[in-house]
RNA sequence: GCGGAGUUAGCUCAGUGGUAGAGCUUCUGCUUUACACGCAGGGGGUCGGGGGUUCGAAUCCCUCACUCCGCACCA
């Protein structure tokens, strides 16, 4: 046991070795035990080329902890980890490498480039798992999956063609969301919509075979040369006479008729004269079926200009067209004037791109089926949204769902099963046909389109698990209990996941959903690059340990916003080191282990011992009952409090004296021991999930029977350990203590000056305990003489704690001015509380309406004020 | 425009009807042999404004102001 402790707690020396170890036993794969209750959950899978940014180690952290706590309190617990394979983000990490190269993916082909990304995963896949691993993530790394594995495509396959038998997957021609850098469309989802500051234009369109023209507004001037109409309101007095003649284009010159579109216009807005282009523009995209309108590309998938734009034009980048058709217009005279207007533009999600809408065949799935079974999953509580507040969202979302456009023009994912022979048969299956079924032709290629990544990680928890196969991982594990994950991907992610879940397995893919917030600033500002505020999780663990990280991110983690700053890592470092140096002071006097040490008698134990039993065993039912309710917040904080204003700041000066044989017997001091051993123990098991390797580099030098704190049990709260006679005793010394440091420092003695307490006990039995310990009071408010029993003098300090009068001598009687204000203003402040008192307890209303113990409780402090300002008026006298 | 969240100590935030809290910051004192990443003590809030319900409101209701976040966007 006497095993001495470096001074200072330093992680890096033990992190990753104590890591290594319970990776090596097998700590973190559950058995083969299906007695045990199970516990499962799956981790958000990052994508597979990332690095571990703040935001994974909050969400991870939260697991984590779950998770280890599960697993202790005797759950055969799964945490099932991996990667995803992230389609867009990872086909542009490794093009933009392979450019830097002076390559382009076209040269090599899309063989090459897919053989290229996989050789880039087998290189950097594997970083971000290795930084989990710093952060002590206990995931069941034989169970690591990735999206693009054999199983989990097979997976995605069988969902692809299961819903398209369904007809629940269709293709078609139809307006997209089209990202012309990543040449791809994209969901609706994956838009976002900036503010921006951009130009209106108001142009002059002239009417043919007229001198009239009709004014219309764009922000877009370059779509003009694909205008094919005008549209304007069938009940516009001002343009009723138009409907049916023809606008000419400036600029194009061409001419295009002007129709009546009651849904696109409205009359109020604008000039009430709308152009229309139907290729380039969603409203107008509906404008244009209704009105039969020709649909006319200028802008092609590289966002440049078109033949149909005219030669002028064709080739030329979107936004440079804009500013020549704007000359153009200035020169004709067509452009009437250019005000500062302020909008939001869609923009792709991953390179901020601004999204051109672009008719184009793609692959849907209709949602709407698979959305109300979601909704009423959510809806009957099955699976339950925490914190409850974003179900609104949830709810508000999912009831106005558009299909999902799940076809991307990429490289990197799951190609859709989709084949296609020479005389044009489709065949969508789950295994490659040799012959087309339907001509038996065996010239068959596959569709090049590959699924939205969001497709297969929405199968994430049963695919990873086995499915469509029957496996024991999914017999056990599936459904999981919980998803953790950060409320951004609520639609990306979770709402699919429960759609694809209810649909193919027939049970919801998790119990609960906990949505963690955002991880800012010290000043709530969004972290980014740009702003320099980013926070590199490796570093922090590099600088403060990952203990110190976890326990910070823990304890803010309540709220949609997580200000994190390296100050407050700083400060749960030193919790860190508190509690090691705690920990080297108690291993300097135990000389059993928690093997040897034997049982404790509760009975046997003196009133201070009883008091940090009854004081941890709150702290454990807190705890319990706090995770269970995901409230990290408060599970951290109430072991942060107990472990240090409890047990340290008081519980350990009060054992000083008897530890240093200063007082007490051999017996005494046995009993200290055996109970500090405890409740270390006890502590430290507490707080494993939250800060596991210091917990685990002490715990197993108090020489527990389990090979290792993690596999050790979650401590309970036991009712026996309770004890409310012992609280309410220690509460009234250590009051006594603070106001006796109290007046020491307002009367200006130093530490060194020693006092005479006197204590009017009102029991006998209370006056033998104040006798009892009178040690104590003696040693923590460094007095000379504690006197229970005996008047206090006239001279003394009087004060009224915890029930109690006391009076404390000082060696000079002078009192200070500053003194005699503290005094008068305590005195002040009694009075008008018990102001308040006296009037509420004369009011019958209240005698009436408020419950007995509020009323008891006001009568007690009515005493008790008076009293104490009786006492506290004695000291003014001279 | 629709939906949601928020406004509590200098800062960041807990606190859903019964005497206003934490961490950090700040100030004062302390080489008290576990820890200066420490110990002890102090200061600091009309709980955004107004109204209502109630014996009693930071807490429930209404209203106004401001902030933030989704979703949908009118050229």
């Amino acid at each position: 046991m006497k095993e001495e402790l470096a001074k200072r707690y330093e992680p890096a020396d033990i992190e990753q070795r104590l890591y290594a170890t319970w990776e090596r036993e097998g700590y973190f794969t559950p058995v083969a035990d299906r007695e045990r209750p199970r516990f499962s959950i799956v981790i958000p899978p990052p994508n597979v080329t990332g690095r571990l940014h703040i935001g994974h180690a909050l969400v991870n952290t939260l697991q984590d902890i779950i998770v280890r706590w599960k697993r202790m309190s005797g759950f055969n617990t799964l945490w099932l980890p991996g990667t995803d394979h992230a389609g867009i983000a990872t086909q542009m990490v490794v093009d933009r490498d392979l450019q830097r190269q002076g390559i382009s993916r076209f040269d090599l082909g899309r063989e090459k480039f897919v053989e290229k990304v996989w050789e880039w995963k087998e290189k950097y896949g594997g970083e971000i798992i290795d930084q989990l691993k710093r952060l002590g993530a206990s995931c069941d790394w034989t169970r690591s999956r990735f999206t693009l594995d054999e199983g989990l495509s097979h997976a995605v396959r069988t969902v692809f063609v299961s819903l398209y038998n369904d007809g629940l997957i269709y293709r078609d021609l139809a307006m997209v969301n089209w990202c012309p850098l990543c040449r791809t469309a994209i969901s609706d989802v994956e838009v976002e919509y900036r503010d921006r500051n951009d130009k209106l234009y108001q142009i002059d369109y002239p009417i043919a075979d007229s001198d009239r023209h009709v004014t219309v507004a764009t922000t877009r001037p370059e779509t003009m040369l694909g205008d094919t109409a005008l549209a304007v309101h069938s009940d516009d007095e001002r343009y009723r006479d138009l409907i049916g003649k023809e606008a000419i284009i400036p600029v194009a010159n061409r001419r295009i008729p002007i129709v009546a579109d009651s849904i696109l216009v409205d009359m109020e807005f604008g000039t009430g004269v709308v152009k229309v282009t139907p290729a380039h523009d969603k409203n107008d995209y509906e404008a244009g079926l209704r009105n039969n309108l020709a649909q006319l590309q200028v802008i092609d998938e590289t966002g440049a200009m078109t033949a149909a734009a005219g030669d002028e034009f064709k080739g030329l980048d979107r936004f440079e067209a804009r500013k020549r058709v704007v000359e153009h217009l200035k020169e004709q005279n067509a452009l009437r004037e250019v005000k500062d207007y302020q909008h939001a533009v869609g923009v792709h999600g991953k390179c901020d791109t601004i999204i051109e809408p672009m008719i184009s065949r793609q692959w849907f799935v209709k949602i709407e089926p698979l959305a109300r079974p979601a909704i009423d999953a959510v809806r009957e509580g099955t699976i339950q949204i925490i914190p409850q507040t974003w179900e609104a969202t949830y709810f508000n979302w999912m009831e106005n769902i558009h299909d999902w456009t799940i076809s991307r023009q990429l490289w990197w994912g799951h190609r859709i099963p989709a084949f296609y022979c020479g005389n044009g048969h489709m065949t969508v299956a789950v295994d490659d046909p040799q012959a087309c079924p339907e001509c038996g032709s065996t010239e068959i290629t596959q569709e090049t389109d590959v699924l939205d990544t969001w497709f297969s990680s929405g199968l994430w928890p049963f695919s990873t698990m086995g499915w469509p196969e029957k496996t024991p991982d999914l017999e056990t594990f599936y459904p999981t209990d919980v998803l953790i994950t950060g409320f951004d991907i609520l639609f990306f992610w979770v709402a699919r996941m429960i759609m694809f879940g209810l649909r193919f397995t027939g049970s919801r893919p998790f119990a609960q959903v906990f949505l963690n917030g955002l991880v800012r600033d010290e000043h709530g500002q969004k972290m980014s690059k740009t702003k320099g505020n980013v926070i590199d999780p490796m570093d922090v663990i590099d600088e403060y340990g990952a203990d110190a990280l976890r326990f910070t991110l823990a304890i803010f983690a309540t709220g949609r916003d997580i200000p994190l700053a390296r100050k407050r890592v700083e400060g749960y470092a030193a919790f860190a080191n508190k509690i090691w140096n705690a920990s080297r002071f108690a291993m300097m006097y135990l000389d059993t282990d928690l093997k040897s040490g034997g049982n404790i008698q509760r009975d046997d134990l003196g009133t201070v011992e009883r008091w940090i039993l009854s004081r941890l065993n709150e702290t454990t039912r807190e705890v319990n009952r706090y995770l269970s309710a995901f409230r990290f917040d408060e599970a951290s904080h109430a072991i942060y409090k107990f472990f240090w204003h409890e047990f340290c700041d008081w519980y350990i000066e009060m054992v000083k004296p008897v530890l240093m044989s200063k007082h007490g017997s051999d017996d005494d001091r046995r009993k200290a021991k055996r109970v500090i051993l405890e409740v270390l123990d006890r502590s430290l098991r507490l707080l494993h999930p939250f800060m596991p390797f210091i917990t685990e580099e002490i715990w197993l030098k108090l020489g527990g029977v389990e090979p290792s704190i993690m596999v050790a049990p979650y401590p309970v709260a036991e009712e026996v350990l309770e004890d409310r006679e012992a609280e309410r005793m220690i509460d009234a010394i250590t009051a006594m203590i603070t106001t006796v440091r109290n007046v020491r420092v307002e009367r200006g003695f130093t530490p060194k000056d020693r006092f005479k307490l006197y204590i009017d006990a009102t029991t006998p039995r209370d006056a033998s305990l104040f006798r009892d310990y009178s040690y104590l009071l003696i040693e923590l408010a460094r007095l000379n003489e504690v006197v229970v029993g005996a008047a206090i003098p006239e001279g003394a300090h009087h004060d009224v704690v915890s029930g109690f009068a006391i009076g404390i001598e000082f060696p000079e009687k002078e009192v200070s001015k500053e003194q005699l204000e503290k005094v008068q203003r305590d005195i002040e402040k009694s009075k008008k509380e018990l102001a308040g008192l006296d009037a509420k307890l004369v009011n019958e209303q209240f005698l009436q309406n408020a419950p007995p113990q509020i009323v008891e409780g006001a009568r007690a402090r009515q005493t008790e004020l008076r009293e104490r300002i009786a006492k506290l008026e004695k000291n003014q006298q001279p």
